[in-house]
RNA sequence: GCCGAUGUAGCUCAGUGGUAGAGCACUUCCUUGGUAAGGAAGAGGUCACGAGUUCAAUCCUCGUCAUCGGCUCCA
């Protein structure tokens, strides 16, 4: 006999060799009947995997993410064989379960998979779903597992084999589908019963790009009809808020295919929008202490050789702009950090001047490969909220946390609850990669590391993730559709202090390097926008919105009133328009809606003799009269709420 | 950069080997209205761009550019 412990800490005895359905029969069939997996211990195994050895055991279904887990994976594995059933000869890679469903990426041979194709596989799916078909584990040798993939051609799962180890390999067979997998999968397939396959793409075999490319065609299941559907309704949501279709609708931004690909151009709303921030953030530093500087957008190639950028992406940047004279190069350019290294050495500096902390709205230009533009998240020519902070190392953490304080208040100030705190350090396996000794890498890691633990951050670590020349701390969101963007970033920086040949005096009346930290808490003015699109659904915070009031006359009769009111709320620093056009009312009001104007101000024969409007908030309704005064109260003291955060 | 898809009016999209259509937006007129679309008329397109096939190409072929979904990359 064996113990399970159940995560209500009840202590059930079972034989050995009892499977997690089995306990589940015993405490209801309706549980056995929606168990997906169980956690036994820390590992996820099957449910129908038995266990010999006294342990915690938590029976997963579809509301905990281990148990999605399982489901879409399982899933990878339906769809490998109804792919494998329709085009007979195809090769596999990986099929992991994702975030939201999951992907397999295959070699299709001469055939190409198109996503006209998708609809027979979804058919097929549910067609073998149906047949109830069984997952079984298999414990095979590592000859076994060689010897059944070389027969099969499959190239891939042999390279995967190699590299495990020799009794640790399982394999796991559905139907007519057996692949190398460690699991763990559903009891049967007809817990899937709603199959969506989602897109089709190209991926590199094993991520690199030198390799061979497959095709990924990624799908979700769902164990009901109905929750697929709710499911495309969220997209469909989702895909409402992106920045590229709201930029658009609202006017905020636009690109040319004649002034280039990725070089946004800021309409006006937008401009006015970006403007605010702008505007905000400059308060904010200034309070900090930080003092302006302003840099052209070139520099001589000599800048950046001196910097290591030439070094590191000068074949992949903007070609360098040349001159009459001969030999001479300058680059568009593509960070500011090194214009500011000229600064900081224009002069000699005693320690008792540091920090020092200069800050431009440095546009910079990066030559993106093609297939990387993306909206305003990822461009050619963009605005970063730059700073980098000149310190001696003693004052690194104090200016750090200062720092992640300011990023802290404008999430705050924006209402931006959902972030990932990334700590970027570098790759150990590619040391190539970066610039300066190991001895000041380990210092600026750990600097940073140490600093998240004081603050109490709570963070992830990303080998591979630093700059070339410094770790960073990285504040990531996500957009509409789930895909990760890094908007703050805080770097850690002892290498262009040394390559620049920085330094000031100390008071031991020698020279000392200083340490650089380069900072962007919005990181750059395209992206943030882009982000803030999105997290708002264009509804932006009073402040920011590029028009705050619209007002509605009822009938030409009114507009005299309504041009009183306009210049009333003007005066009071309220962003306000007329809409004077002939419509009736609810038109005026129907486009003010979608306009996503914060506020409507309706005003007739009434409001006119009282000096009062009616008021309308955006996506809220009728707030009911007030007089021109109150509303002006009202919507100031709003603003400030909204703008004047404070801890 | 790579794989695949797409590119028709300002926007969202139909459509055909015989040089194009809808709805919304726009202009004008009628309407002067009370909390999410009043009515009528009009104007608007080198069908992304360049070659090729054809008597004839927006449609078929190839190339280029751009956009979209991923991959790779991201100072």
């Amino acid at each position: 006999m064996i113990n399970i412990t159940l995560p209500d800490k009840s202590v059930r005895q079972f034989e050995a060799g009892v499977t997690a359905l089995d306990v589940a029969k015993s405490i209801s069939e309706g549980l056995a009947r929606n168990v997906l997996s169980a956690k036994v211990g820390d590992e996820v195994w099957d449910a129908t995997r038995a266990i010999y050895h006294d342990t915690d055991l938590q029976l997963l279904t579809w509301n905990d993410p281990d148990g999605k887990a399982t489901m879409w994976h399982s899933s990878a594995h339906l769809m490998a064989e109804a792919i494998e059933q329709l085009y007979p000869g195809v090769k596999f890679g990986i099929g992991p379960d994702i975030e939201n469903g999951f992907y397999y990426d295959i070699d299709t041979g001469d055939r190409l998979l198109t996503e006209a194709d998708l609809a027979d596989i979804e058919k097929r799916m549910l067609e073998l779903a149906r047949e109830k078909q069984s997952y079984q584990r298999v414990e095979v040798s590592k000859e076994e597992a060689l010897k059944f993939f070389t027969a099969k051609g499959d190239e891939y799962k042999l390279e995967l084999i190699q590299e495990l180890e020799d009794g640790k390999i399982t394999f796991y067979k559905s139907g007519t589908f057996t692949d190398l997998c460690r699991g763990p999968h559903l009891p049967d397939t007809s817990f899937i019963k709603a199959v969506k396959l989602t897109s089709i793409a190209g991926a590199y075999w094993r991520g690199d790009e030198k390799r061979k490319q497959l095709t990924r065609v990624y799908g979700i299941t769902f164990p009901k009809q109905k929750e697929l559907d709710e499911y495309l309704v969220l997209l469909e949501e989702a895909k409402k808020r992106d920045h590229r279709k709201l930029g658009k609708e609202l006017e905020l931004f636009t690109f040319s295919q004649k002034v280039g690909a990725g070089l946004p151009l800021w309409l006006p709303k937008g401009a006015e929008l970006r403007e605010r921030l702008e505007q905000y953030l400059k308060k904010v530093q200034k309070e900090a202490g930080y003092m302006p500087v302003i840099t052209p957008h070139i520099g001589n190639v000599n800048l950046y050789k001196t910097s290591g950028h030439y070094e590191k992406y000068g074949a992949d940047s903007f070609r360098p702009i040349t001159t009459p004279m001969e030999g001479e190069a300058f680059f568009l350019k593509p960070m500011n950090c090194p214009h500011h290294c000229e600064i900081f050495s224009s002069k000699p500096h005693s320690y008792k001047d540091l920090p020092i902390r200069y800050a431009e709205f440095g546009t910079v230009y990066r030559y993106e490969q093609s297939g990387e533009l993306h909206g305003l998240t990822r461009v050619r020519g963009f605005t970063q909220d730059d700073a980098h902070i000149f310190c001696t190392p003693d004052q690194i953490k104090a200016e750090f946390k200062a720092v992640i304080k300011i990023i802290m208040r404008i999430f705050k100030a924006l209402d931006f609850k959902e972030f990932v705190t990334q700590i970027s350090l570098h790759d150990p396996k590619h040391p190539e990669k970066y610039i300066g000794s190991p001895e000041n890498w380990h210092k600026a890691e750990t600097a940073i590391r140490e600093v998240a633990e004081e603050e109490g951050l709570d963070t992830i670590a990303v080998e591979g993730e630093a700059a070339f020349y410094g770790p960073k701390m990285d504040f990531m969101v996500k957009d509409a559709l789930g895909r990760k963007w890094q908007l703050g970033t805080i770097q850690v920086d002892y290498n262009l202090p040394e390559r620049f040949d920085l330094s000031y005096i100390g008071s031991d009346n020698e020279k000392h390097r200083p340490v650089m930290i380069h900072r962007a808490p919005f990181g750059s003015m395209e992206r943030f926008v882009a982000v803030l699109v999105e997290h708002c659904a264009g509804k932006f915070p009073l402040w920011l919105a590029p028009e705050q009031v619209i007002i509605l006359p009822i009938s030409e009769k009114y507009q005299k009133y309504a041009e009183k009111v306009s210049q009333f709320l003007k005066n009071s620093d309220i962003r306000a328009l007329i809409d004077d056009r002939s419509e009736k009312t609810g038109r005026k009001i129907r486009d003010a809606e979608m306009r996503k104007i914060p506020f409507m101000l309706i005003v007739g024969e009434k409001e006119e003799a009282e000096g009062t409007v009616s008021v309308r908030k955006q996506s809220e309704g009728d707030l009911g009269s007030f007089t021109l005064e109150a509303f002006a109260d009202m919507i100031l003291a709003e603003v400030k709420r909204l703008q004047e955060y404070n801890e």
